[in-house]
DNA sequence: CCGATATAGATGCACATGCATCAACTTGCG
DNA sequence: CGCAAGTTGATGCATGTGCATCTATATCGG
């Protein structure tokens, strides 16, 4: 029943290292006057969702936010002028989130200074060989549903 | 500048990985009546500091929280009953904190629940060689400083 | 010993999050 | 069709977090 010592050495490597990451990338960010980092996630995957747009409820799976969780970031990000919401065809209940010109420029804007983190913080510290190492391992921990 | 696919690939498994995994364990855990996960790590780190107890400015760095976080933290659980604030003696500024016999019982209460989530969501997934591994990579990218 | 500077910890304010619930609409079943 | 059940998205309320700043004490340089 009690886990074993490598378990609890990857479990708190994990959480301590993620939040120090997280917390570092955030930082990378703020310092360069851009929103947070989720802001960033939602963007592209809006960007990504193409010219129909995204519904909240695909973002939120997407995004691994609550539903109150993304109603109120798009709530942000519209007020914000980078989203836009408009009624869904075909379901009355529903929306289609797409970016305005502002949050593409918003998206592009930030990745410079994302990508330079990526590539002090993973890139310096990790061969690529290790880097798709972990990805494997976590992504293996990471499993089907809880 | 821009990283390689596996630089991103380790960071979205990052993200997403301790997300969803740092999101079960708080659920393990109160789904079972119990504090968060914050609450059992701080009564760790004071159970362990030993009969002196241990400063604030020590437990922010080990608990990797903002100095205005451990101190509301510290708030919560002494209003809870959990833990106590001493005067520090050789220092007036500061104090000390030492678990009451309440905080040492909540924290043992916790430990089966959370033994069972990491025994589950780790320990089935990853056998030690990976653990450990997954460990190791880990710890290399979390660096020295920022 | 005194004043400048640094460190420990608390806190007011704005904003974000979790939880529960609600209103609107859709779907499936008799 | 018509009603029960499910889904989409919003929101009131309590609580948590970030930021800036404040007070009190400690330390260091002269």
């Amino acid at each position: 029943m009690t886990p074993d010592d490598a378990t609890i050495a990857a479990w708190v490597a994990l959480a301590t290292t993620s939040r120090e990451l997280l917390e570092r990338a955030e930082r990378a960010l703020k310092s360069e006057g851009h929103p947070p980092l989720a802001w960033y996630d939602a963007l592209l995957a809006v960007e990504k969702a193409g010219p129909g747009g995204i519904r909240p409820v695909a973002l939120k799976d997407r995004l691994l936010l609550p539903q109150y969780g993304t109603s109120r970031l798009l709530d942000r990000m519209v007020r914000a002028g980078l989203l836009e919401r408009r009624p869904c065809p075909g379901d009355a209940r529903g929306q289609v989130i797409v970016p305005t010109a502002a949050g593409r420029a918003q998206r592009a804007a930030m990745w410079p200074a994302y990508a330079r983190f990526l590539a002090a913080e993973i890139g310096e510290r990790l061969d690529p060989g290790e880097a798709a190492e972990l990805a494997r391992l976590l992504d293996k921990l990471r499993g089907a549903a809880g």
